[in-house]
RNA sequence: GUGGAUGUAGCUCAGCUGGUAGAGCUCCGGAUUGUGGUUCCGGCGGUCGUGGGUUCGAGCCCCAUCAUCCACCCCA
């Protein structure tokens, strides 16, 4: 092997396209039929945006981000997450003065340092969409059904939802007292990466899958259970929300999330299909973000869900995308064929068909057997003896039929007969 | 950053106790002096990840290194 693309990145080669083009544009439907409106932000932004935004306890700021020094001597970073660059635009562009909440939506390119492993890479393609200038409950309602039904919608298997609130400061603070005590009194039952968390950040203690831990966390108390009146009444109108939309989920008061500006709802979908990285999709409210980055007090929720991690958890289905043929393959033989049939093909691709023809100097077995496998509709035949003739053969790839159609007919011909219905070619459709 | 598995043709892989490489698929051609999808035949294509070592001799053994995959951490 002497070139290869970087760890952790991968080539979306054209067989890959269709599936991940039908993705993006289901949920671009989806998206815009809710209002949102779809935003595009820069691959990389000032680091300072991340440190303040994702927050400096969180593992993407620690070790996971790309970050670089321009010329300019500006510190910038790939980004590696779509939330604090969305946030960034907001502000920047003064949204608030828009009518609220401002709900967009993205399709980007993200970045992150880690190792990669089944349906994690180091640039990942993320769909995701944020909804600024509201802290109603039903907002949050409407984001989770959004992904929900982008899921449904394209029948991606075997995908539940968890539903927790990680609170507010007002009751994250006390609780986080609690739940260290807790931790310190039991220091000797966990595991360092444990006692590692509890100094950082005591709430990601729940994310360990060492069994003494869990056990352990078992009698741990729970944010859920401790929220302030506040958090607690939205909590219970989302799940009203939710319920009365038919939208099944599990309460999990170990759920948390992994960046610093959540609070109240988060919530993640998991795909059971996808290995140990099984998070296909989530996100979560984060009120104070936009204040954090310099902005009014402003309350927001958002999303954001994997595009590797849907097609690979429809791959596992065995889902896929019929490929479309072209429309007509033009065979040649001889100099003076090519003569005719070079402008022939570029004149009915401008009428917008499409259309081919043999670059590689093949014989007209070898022409047919490509125009076949372009799955072309129709293949035309000019050779030595249709110039003579005045007349092309032109072939119907289905039915194998083959009539004469006169050279000073042939390009109305050709357009005819592909701007009937259904005259595309259709790969593997024998 | 850590652990495990794997690295032989473009792809999927075989290669017995070490004797200097093979199949299938793909591609090109022929069987059909100008007609596709089936079949048969032929051809193109390999520094056996890389660098050392052991040996008369290494794809096979040893060491190192890199890469890939999976898992941990964490996340989409």
């Amino acid at each position: 092997m002497k070139v290869r693309g970087p760890k952790g990145t991968y080539d979306v080669l054209p067989a890959d396209q269709p599936l991940r083009e039908l993705v993006r544009t289901t949920a671009a439907a989806i998206f815009s039929s809710a209002g949102y409106q779809r935003i595009g932000t820069p691959a990389f932004e000032d680091t300072g945006l991340f440190e303040r935004g994702v927050g400096s306890s969180s593992d993407i700021v620690r070790k996971e981000m790309y970050t670089f020094e321009d010329k300019g001597g500006r510190s910038l970073t790939l980004k590696p997450e779509g939330t604090a660059p969305v946030v960034r635009a907001y502000i920047q562009h003064g949204m608030h003065k828009l009518p609220q909440p401002v709900k967009l939506w993205y399709a980007e390119r993200m970045y992150r340092f880690e190792n990669p492993q089944a349906g994690r890479f180091r640039e990942h393609y993320q769909l995701g969409a944020e909804a600024i200038g509201s802290g109603d409950p039903s907002l949050d309602a409407e984001m989770i059904m959004m992904l929900s039904d982008l899921y449904e919608a394209l029948e991606v298997p075997g995908v539940e939802l968890r539903l927790g609130s990680m609170g507010c400061p007002a009751c994250r603070e006390p609780f986080q007292k609690e739940l260290s005590s807790f931790l310190d009194e039991r220091a000797g039952a966990f595991c360092p990466d444990c006692l590692e968390r509890a100094r950082l950040n005591p709430l990601r203690v729940f994310d360990c899958k060492v069994e003494q831990c869990v056990a352990e966390l078992e009698r741990a108390p729970l944010l859920v259970d401790s929220l302030c009146q506040s958090c607690q009444d939205d909590f219970s109108a989302l799940r009203g929300y939710l319920d009365s939309l038919g939208r099944s989920y599990r309460v999990d008061g170990t759920l948390v999330r992994g960046f610093d500006y959540y609070t109240k709802t988060t919530f993640e979908f998991e795909c059971a299909r996808l290995g140990a990285q099984k998070g296909i999709g989530g996100g979560g409210r984060y009120d104070r973000l936009v204040e954090e980055l310099g902005g009014a007090a402003t309350p927001a929720v958002g999303f954001g869900t994997g595009l590797e991690r849907i097609v690979l958890a429809l791959e596992s289905e065995g889902i896929s995308v019929p490929e479309v043929g072209i429309g007509v393959f033009l065979v040649t033989m001889g100099p003076e064929a090519r003569e005719l049939v070079v402008p022939l093909v570029h004149r009915l691709r401008q009428e917008g068909l499409s259309v081919d023809m043999d670059y590689a100097g093949r014989k007209m077995k070898g022409q047919m057997k490509q125009a076949d496998r372009l799955g072309a509709a129709f293949t035309v035949i000019i050779g030595e003896e249709e110039i003579a003739a005045g007349k092309a053969a032109v072939k119907d790839m289905g039915s194998g039929r083959q009539e004469q159609v006169p050279l000073a007919r042939l390009e109305d011909e050709i357009v005819l007969r592909l701007t009937q219905d259904g005259a595309d070619g259709q790969k593997g459709s024998r």
